[in-house]
RNA sequence: GGCGCAUUCGUCUAGGGGUUAGGACGCCGGCCUCUCACGCCGGUAACAGGGGUUCGAAUCCCCUAUGCGCUACCA
């Protein structure tokens, strides 16, 4: 059994070709290029359907045989010339086709290599393989591969034909309207398990209402004959929301070595820090941003921070701070938050008019991690200081 | 052109003759709260259209529309 490898099975496909021959269900065609375009654009003209006109379906067999020795030719299938067949798919159904809309599909080309469809056939019966499950631009191609299936006297797999993926224009998702190469996910930092979540979800659904699996839920859960029908549009705005719910399901450590590789070498992160931002990212990537202040010394001041730093109060907030310094004989994050409730009380402030010109001072940033965490981390010096340098700021 | 497949909120979907047509993302509001998030609560919004069948159709049938696929000596 496989993996095959068609440039050496040529003789296998020749050798199944011919079988088919000999019970006439093929036959050899000698029809040049020519031919066939001039017989394609007079139907085309004649606005038939655009068909091989089976010129050379109806040659002897020693005819044929005599000039197979000296003539280019190919060999073709000998579709049945009316009727209908119907068969069975595990998503669609029933399907049916007319024998008539037909073509004689070449199985062998002139060069001796065979179609996709004679190949896909006989290696998949000779790999034994059992379940065929392809995109739904093969059901077309259903009544052939049956037809050849038949010729040989194998039973047939079972088919399941899939829904196409639609990009937001519903045309068919294509590689080059947005990259869509799994490589540049991964890269993004969406993780594997709710990349596999988000495709599950794209054209399957269990009964149930839940919408976050791991794999093994997921392997649980699926069944292929819920899968929808129609196309579904590929939007990465619920796959984003997703990889945030993947993300929070991550033990600490396991998170912390996932946005390893989105971080800047140099940076020594620590457990609190990544504790501290577990919950706000949705994109592995966007730990880099989360975690920048940590390391920017001297403290970075951004667009918020700055007008946080020169609203009314905020000169009155950080000297009262500052002046709380003096008297701290153990610091802590628990005593920093308790001294800034205190001057919120004092001052009648409190939410973000309190806390911004706090963070932006400490911090550079009017978001982010709890300030224990941060005001521990950085230490009582570093705090005091930056204060300080706030206080002259503008 | 011919043939095939498809069509429920903006998006992903549940639904198999009787439902106030359910859930999720997004969006909007609120709560929680040291900020931002998370979380929680609430709101918004759909059966493509038309004919049948039936006491009763999102569900079954037909037609139309639209979308997609196939129509190669490509896969």
């Amino acid at each position: 059994m496989g993996p095959y490898t068609q440039s050496e099975r040529l003789e296998t496909y020749r050798n199944h070709a011919d079988k088919l021959i000999e019970s006439g269900q093929a036959y050899h065609c000698f029809c040049t290029a020519e031919r066939l375009t001039q017989v394609r654009e007079r139907q085309q003209k004649m606005g038939l359907a655009v068909r091989y006109d089976r010129h050379c379906r109806n040659l002897t067999t020693e005819d044929a045989r005599e000039r197979v020795k000296s003539e280019p030719h190919v060999i073709r299938l000998a579709i049945p010339e009316s009727g209908r067949v119907t068969f069975k798919d595990i998503i669609r159904k029933k399907v049916a086709f007319d024998w008539q809309q037909l073509d004689d599909q070449v199985l062998i080309k002139t060069d001796g290599f065979p179609t996709y469809h004679l190949a896909n056939v006989v290696d998949d019966h000779l790999m034994e393989i059992s379940h065929v499950i392809r995109g739904e631009e093969w059901l077309p191609s259903m009544p052939k591969h049956l037809f050849l299936y038949e010729s040989f006297g194998w039973e047939p797999p079972t088919f399941a034909h899939l829904p196409l993926l639609l990009n937001p224009d519903r045309s068919k998702l294509s590689k080059r309207q947005g990259d869509v190469a799994v490589e540049s996910y991964r890269d993004r930092g969406y993780l594997p398990a709710a990349m596999l979540n988000f495709v599950a979800l794209l054209g399957w659904h269990e009964q149930g209402n839940r919408d976050i699996f791991t794999l093994t839920e997921l392997i649980d859960a699926f069944e292929i004959g819920r899968v929808q029908k129609g196309g579904a549009i590929f939007d990465a705005t619920k796959l984003n929301w997703i990889n945030g719910q993947h993300i929070r399901q991550l033990p600490p450590d396991e998170f912390a070595a996932a946005i390893r590789p989105h971080l800047a070498p140099e940076w020594d992160v620590t457990k609190a820090m990544v504790a501290a931002i577990q919950t706000k990212v949705n994109l592995l990537s966007d730990a880099q941003d989360q975690l920048a202040f940590f390391f920017e010394d001297p403290v970075v001041y951004d667009e918020d921070s700055r007008q946080a730093l020169s609203s009314a109060q905020a000169k009155g907030v950080l000297s009262t701070l500052l002046a709380g310094f003096d008297a701290v004989s153990d610091f802590s994050g628990d005593w920093f938050l308790g001294i800034v409730k205190q001057i919120g009380e004092d001052f009648s402030l409190k939410g973000r008019d309190l806390w911004h010109p706090i963070r932006a001072a400490v911090a550079g940033r009017v978001t982010g991690p709890d300030i224990v965490t941060i005001v521990e981390t950085f230490g009582l010096e570093k705090v005091r200081d930056r204060i300080q340098a706030a206080l002259n700021f503008e």
